[in-house]
DNA sequence: AGCTAGCACTCTGCCGGGCAGAGTGCTGAA
DNA sequence: TTCAGCACTCTGCCCGGCAGAGTGCTAGCT
């Protein structure tokens, strides 16, 4: 595409993601091109509008950039914006104060998230594929009822209580804790599996059945926890004025399955995903953008992190930010 | 109040909560007072609105309910439902199914309790103002990073990452556990403080420090944890229809500070509070209202749960299913 | 004394026309 | 290739009129 082109595509975006209102030929010569006449601007813009980049509402409205048309901008079109300074430490501040434990974690990335790109955010705690545990601890709670509690990579605790068909001490909890922890410590699923198939039926069958189910649980991510925030901000865009749009985010967000699903597919895939409007798989988001990235302590450890709002976004700003604070995020989860 | 008065009154808040119409004589007479005029239903009205328990919203409008006439109809008028049969079970079988851990519990509480009201939900987890120890496990993750797990009465688990200055094997962490488990099992924080000051310099006391830490934080219920969920119901509802009704309840909702402090404001009180419209402490809670009671595993640990709604709320139908949410979740997290 | 039928009154919501404003597409000239 | 000018179109808004809903009041009835 000409330079021009581009840059008049460049100038809509720009002008409509602030101003929420079609921009005409007018609006552009007089903020963009002064050395360009309007007549000439609004041949490119329906030149434009032909290649499927802008649309009007109406035929004597200004254009408004179509899906495509925010496609072609964040593919070719979008600088990165440099971070403010104050946004940036805001970041830092905010996540050095966040719980250790992860749900405190997530909660507190995706707060942090929602209020630097004044979008609604999604979080999803990080996993691995594949689960280790590091510590496994036995508590009697009745005699014939153990509390499991198990301590996977990246400091995870599950805790299951398992009513056992033997009755057992704490005494008895205890021999048998040290014995699973020095086999199991540093392993994975398989070799719990193993271990449970060589067991003899009674009280450490049933345990490592438990501990298997724990660990096939977590990594089926049938467990994940995600979380959302900043709902609020969303109300503030014209876009959701009516509360039917809203309502259908509403529904992706807080129907966790949804979420999961929308999450998992980004695992694996590159580090940055820009999802807008209709290339949406689901229905209820579109006329919504999401942007997404990866973060967590370690490679193999990772969630998700997103911004959803209306496809009228500050693009290069939330890539941006989203990155700051997944770096940030990752850096804090990394340094327990 | 007069006995037709009352039966007006209860008429007129009956057929509101369903249509959300302002409710004229002509409807009362054909749907509830057959054998009435409506002029003599007009004189009624007009008497209750000045009262002060209806109004209209212009002249020619039928009557709705004040806040004070949603009070009287709570406090003299509403007979509690009889939940239906599939609710109760619906509420069951969702919480039989709720994850072990505290955490998710909750949510699947706050879900729950969303889907049977049709409203916006809220809760906090259980919580005693007295922290006890069930159990303590300490991890070495570096040689001196150890990683120190408290299992709370309630089967609540709490983990913190403490630094210490002298180097600890796993071997001498897990002396120093069954040490610790033998002193602390079963206290709070008081005898945990004790032997903190009585221990010599040194690993025992540092970790000791933090076991003080983590049981104040927790009785201070500085790090309490509070959920909502169901917040695309109120979408449905007129009231909500333009956005910045929403936008109000949303900063209350999403703002977990705020969310805190109107719960805690329960505890201790009576059983079942039901602050309607302009009672509510907080301006943004005007037009709604909040249906709260109290849930746990034990007298001793208890948390908030509420209905947030607007105040056209079949109340009646909302303390009958909350009340059955929060017996069920208090069964299920006493079996444990 | 209480109830009711009838009636005038008031207010909203909706419809259609008219008008200003914004923005476009096209054309012919530089 | 650019630009000035112009006719055209569509929205948003205002306005008046009208139907509908609901009220308050009054006079008469039981």
């Amino acid at each position: 595409m000409e330079n021009r082109k581009q840059a008049i595509l460049r100038a809509v975006v720009n002008e409509f993601t602030t101003s929420a209102v079609p921009v005409g030929s007018q609006a552009l010569q007089s903020r963009y091109f002064v050395n360009l006449s309007s007549a000439t601007i609004r041949s490119e813009l329906a030149e434009l509008a032909d290649l499927g980049y802008l649309a009007q509402p109406h035929t004597s409205a200004g254009r408004v950039p179509t899906d495509s048309g925010y496609r072609y901008f964040v593919d070719f079109l979008m600088d990165l914006e440099k971070i403010p300074e104050h946004v940036a430490s805001f970041i830092d501040h905010e996540l050095r104060q966040a719980p250790a434990d992860v749900q405190g974690m997530v909660e507190k990335v995706a707060m942090t998230l929602a209020a630097v790109t004044q979008n609604a955010s999604v979080a999803s705690a990080p996993q691995g594929s594949q689960a280790r545990i590091k510590h496994l601890d036995l508590v009697s709670l009745e005699p014939t009822e153990v509390l499991l509690i198990l301590l996977l990579e990246g400091n995870l605790l599950r805790q299951q209580v398992v009513t056992v068909t033997q009755e057992a001490t704490q005494a008895d909890l205890t021999l048998l804790t040290g014995k699973l922890n020095a086999t199991l410590s540093g392993r994975g699923s398989e070799e719990a599996r193993r271990h449970y198939d060589k067991a003899a039926l009674g009280l450490e069958k049933e345990l490592l059945g438990r501990v298997v189910t724990v660990l096939d649980l977590y990594e089926q991510g049938s467990e994940s926890l995600v979380v959302h925030d900043g709902v609020r901000n969303l109300l503030r865009q014209p876009e959701f004025a009516e509360s039917s749009r809203l309502h259908q985010v509403l529904e992706v967000l807080e129907e966790t399955r949804y979420l999961t699903v929308l999450l998992r597919q980004l695992i694996g895939e590159s580090d940055l995903q820009i999802v807008i409007g209709s290339e949406n798989a689901s229905s209820q988001l579109q006329g919504c953008a999401v942007v997404l990235t990866t973060y967590g302590p370690s490679n193999r450890l990772k969630g998700v992190l997103g911004v959803i709002g209306p496809t009228r976004m500050a693009y290069s700003q939330t890539v941006a930010r989203l990155r700051a604070v997944a770096r940030s995020a990752s850096d804090r989860m990394a340094e327990q």
